[in-house]
DNA sequence: GTCTATACCGGGATAGAC
DNA sequence: GTCTATCCCGGTATAGAC
């Protein structure tokens, strides 16, 4: 019957969310290059072939998988567009967003995943400096947009010591000053 | 005669300083992994062959691109080492070192480059950790560890609007305030 | 629609001619 | 000692059986 518990329909959509997941995880952990559709396969319990069908290239699969949901805009008083920034980052460090975390693992080897990065740190940027005024205005922004990249990096991608595992709220506290003598 | 003014020793040492440039410059501009032995022969005006057989792998290769050269000590008063940091990063935005950005450019994705990056960060902060104390000692040398790391990756790896190209002096006047919260 | 088998290419590494 | 030719592996992608 067609109306069965389970259509193919709905099939093949937990098929492909399988393969997402899959996906998800291990281009977050070792980075687009070293990620084969093979292991992709093997890890969703289906076939190359079946990856192939369902999203045409390894490409085409890294970009659904790192495609970012929108980020809530930053804006308002410094004091607010400090804690809009700091509160981005606190949804990064507990989320454990892999598909984040597959963008920024391959950004400084895959032109795609670069580009991707770019532009969301550039939207960021952008909203910063448009509150803060001054020649370096963009500069500013653009460092406040690292250092809070930074902490991801180094927490959850390069897992320094003093950094792996740390509380995110911890992680916030310390940053925020520093935060502050830059878009203040 | 073997008193001629290029010996085969001489030109021998030449061809391999010649690759070793090649494979730096490479290295730095794509990665460990989109680097082919081939390509750094090309740029190198030899063979693929002669890089093998003066370097034995293309690991070999990048271990030798990538070996750091040993930094001078972070120490003394907290206002010290607030200068030694920063100098620190002044001589990685001025000296365009690609050896550094060749071992940049691969943290993510290789295994050995990121236990480089990984160790050298690690020595920076014990040591600035010790003039720190306190419980979260470690977690702010990190950061501040990563902060200046994240200055080179925005400004020469990703080469973000508002950095790229941007005067070191005005960067790190920029981070200086914020440095500051984390090591006082 | 799903999977097996395979084509095809480009990589690192090596053997042997000169 | 230097380079040509080649091996072999593992990658993406595809054709065709069920």
């Amino acid at each position: 019957m067609s109306s069965e518990p389970t259509s193919r329909a709905e099939r093949r959509e937990r098929t492909r969310a399988r393969i997402l997941t899959a996906a998800r995880d291990l281009f977050a952990e070792n980075g687009f290059d070293r990620t084969t559709i093979r292991a992709v396969a093997t890890a969703a319990a289906t076939d190359p072939a079946l990856v192939m069908r369902y999203f045409g290239s390894k490409e085409e699969l890294f970009r659904q998988v790192a495609e970012a949901g929108a980020e809530p805009p930053i804006e308002g008083s410094p004091g607010r567009v400090e804690d809009l920034l700091l509160a981005a980052l606190r949804d990064k460090l507990t989320t454990g967003d892999t598909g984040t975390l597959a963008l920024l693992r391959s950004m400084l080897t895959h032109p795609a995943a670069a580009e991707g990065v770019r532009q969301s740190i550039t939207e960021q940027q952008r909203q910063v400096a448009a509150g803060l005024g001054g020649e370096d205005a963009m500069t500013r922004a653009a460092l406040v947009g690292m250092i809070t990249l930074a902490a991801v990096l180094g927490r959850d991608l390069l897992k320094l010591e003093g950094l792996h595992g740390a509380d995110p709220e911890v992680i916030i506290e310390l940053l925020r000053p520093a935060v502050q003598t830059l878009i203040r």
